[in-house]
RNA sequence: GCGCUCGUAGCUCAGUUGGAUAGAGUGUUUGGCUACGAACCAAAAGGUCAGGGGUUCGAAUCCCUUCGAGCGCACCA
C-alpha cells in the first residue's frame, strides 16, 4: 500500500478510535505552503455531524496526530483547518523504501481481465492528426493498467469493411473497368493493382465526393458494399488486395508512436461470428421489425431524452457498424473472457456507444458482470475551433505533422551526436513531443490543433522532460560507486520534490481511475521542474557534506526513476543524448 | 426542437466528489553560461473564473437563468 494511504489509515483508524468519526480521510496538499504542507479540511463538515465546532474537533484531532510520530509544525487555523508537516526522519524512511522498490508506493489493483479496443484506423484512408488522440490515450491506458497489475489486451478494431469499401471500388472500377476483378466470372489468377499506397489515400475522399452530390452513384456503393458482405468473391478478393496496400502504411505509424497492438483485427473479422450473432438475436426475441429495417429498441422510461433504436439490420438486408460491433463483441465474449471492455473514441460516438451498450446488456450478449466502457476524448479542432483541416480542405495526415516536427528537432540537435545515431535520436524526441503535447490537454475536452504547439520545444513540452531526464542519468553515471541514501531533507526545494515523490501512487490511481493522462503528464513536468530548480541551486558533484551529498544523489536518483517510469507509461522512449 | 460538452491571464491549457491568497506554459520586459548538459534557471507584469441570481461558515467548482461556442439526434462509420 502506497505511503499516503497507508498514512491516510492509520490516521482515521486513530481518530475513531478517539472518537472522531473521520470518513474516507485524505490528507491534502496543502496550497498554503507558509502554514504547512498537508492541510485537513475534514472538521468543517465533521462540525454538523457531531453538533461541536470545527475549531474544537480540529483541536482533539490535533492532538491524535501529535501522538503519531510523523508530523511536525501541527497547528489549527481558521475556522479549523489542520496543517501538518512531515517529520525529516519519516520522509527520508519513506524515499529508502521507495528507492530500494517503487512498488513501495503503488497501489496496485486487484487481477482483472481488461480488453481495450483504441486505433480505428480506417483501411484505405491515411490517418489523420485526428487519430492521434485514440493511439496515444488508448496506449498509454493500456500500460497504466498494466504496470497497476492488470491483465490487458488490445486490438487496433481496423475500419476495413463497410461503405468506405464500396466507395474505393466503385472508384477503382471507373479508373480501371479492365481489372479482371470486374468480370462476371472468376478468373485463375488476379490481375496486379496498378495503384501505390498514395493513389489510395486519394481515391476515398473524391469518391466520396461524387457519392454524396449524386444519389446514383451513392446507390451503386451501396450495391457493391452490399456485394463485399455476400462473399462475391473477385470484390473481396479486390478489397484483400487494397487492405494489403493500406495496412502496412497504418502499422508503420503506430509503431513510430509506440502504440502496440496485441490483435491487428478489423470489423471484417466479425463476419465470421455474423451468423451465430444473427441466431443470438433472434433468440433473444429483442429484434424487432421497423420501418422496413430490423432494430433493437434501447429506450427506457428513465430517459429524458428520445433514445433512438439501434439498427442491425439495413432494409436491403445488409449489416452495419453496429452489426459488426456486436459481432465482434461477441466474439471477444467467447475468445477472451474479459472481465471489463474499453472503448476508446472520439466523444461524437457517446450516444452511439450507449446504444450498443444498452443493447448488448439487453439481449444478454453480455452479462451484468462484464462492463463496458467507453472513454471519450475531445475532438482535435482548427483554430476557427472546427474539426482540423489543413489549406486544401483535407485533414492533416500525422505522418506530415510528424515530419514537420522532426525537421524542427534537426534544427536544434547537438553536433556531439554521432552521426549514425542522429536519425534514431530525432525520431525519439520528435515522437516525445507530439506525445507530449497530445497528452497536456484533459482527456474529454476537445482542443485546439496548433502546430506552432506541436513544434515548440521549450518550456513544458517533450523536449524539455527528455533533456532533463538525461541530465540526470548524465549526472547519476558520473558518481556510479556512491550509495545514494537520504538522511537529511531540510531545504525547501529539497522537501518539494520528497512530496512529490510521494504523491506518485496517487498521481497513477487518479489516472487510472479518469483514464485521462493529463495528470501523468502535469505531475512529469511539476517534478522534473522542481528537480531542474533545485540542480541549479547545488553542485552535487563536489558537495563536501558527505550526507548531504548522498541525499542529493538519491533525490536524482528517484526522480530519475520516476521519470522514466512514467515517460514509459505514456509510450515516450528516453534517448541517450540529445 | 431535444440532448451532451464547454466558456478561467494576450494565446494554448490545468484546476470542478465545495476549502484559506485561482495555477502552468507561451508571449512581453529583465537578469544568469570559465564548475555536474543553458532544449536550463531566476524575477516582473498580466484575472469581473462569460453575465445575473441562489444554496452556506466558505463557490471557478453545486442549483436556476441569460448570452455565446462545439458536437450528437435509426438503416453512415
Amino acid at each position: 500500500m502506497s505511503i499516503l494511504k497507508k498514512l491516510n489509515q492509520q490516521i482515521e483508524i486513530r481518530a475513531n478510535e478517539s472518537k472522531i468519526p473521520l470518513k474516507n480521510f485524505e490528507l491534502v496538499k496543502s496550497n498554503r505552503r507558509d502554514l504547512g504542507e498537508f492541510q485537513i479540511n475534514d472538521c468543517m463538515q465533521l462540525a454538523s455531524v457531531v453538533h461541536t465546532s470545527p475549531v474544537v474537533i480540529a483541536n482533539e484531532l490535533a492532538q491524535v496526530l501529535e501522538k503519531m510520530d510523523c508530523f511536525s509544525d501541527i497547528n489549527v487555523a481558521g475556522p479549523g483547518f489542520i496543517n501538518v508537516s512531515l517529520k525529516e526522519e519519516f520522509l527520508c524512511e519513506s524515499l529508502n523504501e521507495m528507492l530500494k522498490d517503487i512498488f513501495y508506493n503503488v497501489d496496485t489493483l486487484p487481477r482483472k481481465k481488461i480488453f481495450m479496443d483504441y486505433g480505428g484506423a480506417n483501411i484505405a484512408k491515411t490517418l489523420h492528426v485526428g487519430h492521434l488522440r485514440s493511439a496515444n490515450i488508448g496506449e498509454a491506458n493500456k500500460r497504466l493498467a498494466k504496470f497497476l497489475g492488470l491483465e490487458v489486451m488490445s486490438d487496433v478494431h481496423f475500419g476495413d469493411i463497410g461503405r468506405q469499401s464500396g466507395m474505393v471500388i466503385l472508384e477503382l472500377k471507373r479508373r480501371y473497368p479492365n481489372l479482371n476483378y470486374f468480370q462476371t466470372e472468376v478468373p485463375d489468377k488476379y490481375d496486379p493493382l496498378p495503384i501505390t499506397a498514395k493513389e489510395l489515400e486519394e481515391i476515398y475522399p473524391f469518391s466520396s465526393k461524387r457519392a454524396k452530390e449524386d444519389e446514383k452513384v451513392m446507390e451503386e456503393v451501396r450495391n457493391i458494399t452490399k456485394k463485399i458482405e455476400e462473399n462475391d468473391p473477385n470484390l473481396v478478393a479486390l478489397w484483400e488486395e487494397i487492405k494489403k496496400i493500406s495496412i502496412p502504411d497504418i502499422q508503420n505509424i503506430y509503431k513510430r508512436l509506440n502504440a502496440t497492438f496485441d490483435l491487428w483485427e478489423g470489423e471484417s473479422d466479425s463476419y465470421s461470428y455474423m451468423d451465430e450473432l444473427l441466431h443470438f438475436l433472434n433468440e433473444s426475441h429483442c429484434l424487432q421489425e421497423s420501418e422496413g429495417a430490423k432494430v433493437i429498441f434501447v429506450q427506457t422510461e428513465e430517459d429524458k431524452a428520445p433514445m433512438p433504436p439501434l439498427v442491425v439490420l439495413q432494409s436491403n438486408g445488409a449489416t452495419l457498424y453496429a452489426t459488426r460491433e456486436l459481432a465482434t463483441l461477441y466474439s471477444r465474449i467467447e475468445r477472451f473472457h474479459p472481465d471489463e471492455i474499453w472503448y476508446f473514441a472520439d466523444n461524437r460516438q457517446a450516444l452511439y456507444f450507449e446504444q450498443f451498450f444498452r443493447a448488448s446488456y439487453l439481449t444478454h450478449l453480455v452479462d451484468e458482470k462484464t462492463t463496458l466502457s467507453f472513454y471519450g476524448f475531445g475532438t482535435m479542432n482548427g483554430k476557427d475551433g472546427k474539426p482540423f483541416k489543413t489549406r486544401d480542405g483535407n485533414a492533416a495526415t500525422l505522418h506530415t505533422l510528424i515530419e514537420m516536427v522532426k525537421e524542427e528537432i534537426g534544427k536544434k540537435l547537438s553536433d556531439k551526436i554521432e552521426e549514425e545515431k542522429k536519425e534514431r535520436i530525432k525520431e525519439q524526441i520528435t515522437i516525445a513531443t507530439i506525445k507530449y503535447a497530445d497528452f497536456l490537454p484533459n482527456r474529454m475536452t476537445d482542443y485546439i490543433f496548433d502546430v506552432e504547439k506541436f513544434t515548440d520545444l521549450e518550456g513544458k513540452t517533450g523536449p524539455y522532460l527528455l533533456y532533463s531526464t538525461i541530465r540526470m542519468k548524465s549526472l547519476l553515471d558520473k558518481v556510479k560507486d556512491e550509495a545514494p541514501h537520504f538522511t537529511t531533507l531540510k531545504d525547501s526545494k529539497e522537501r518539494q520534490i520528497a512530496l512529490l515523490l510521494l504523491e506518485f501512487a496517487q498521481v497513477l490511481t487518479r489516472s487510472f481511475e479518469q483514464k485521462s493522462l493529463h495528470e501523468i503528464a502535469d505531475y512529469l513536468y511539476q517534478l522534473t521542474s522542481a528537480y531542474n530548480s533545485f540542480y541549479q541551486d547545488h553542485y552535487i558533484l563536489t558537495e563536501e557534506d558527505k550526507s548531504l551529498k548522498e541525499t542529493w544523489i538519491a533525490l536524482t536518483k528517484l526522480v530519475y526513476q520516476i521519470n522514466t517510469t512514467l515517460l514509459n507509461i505514456l509510450g515516450i522512449e528516453v534517448p541517450e543524448k540529445m
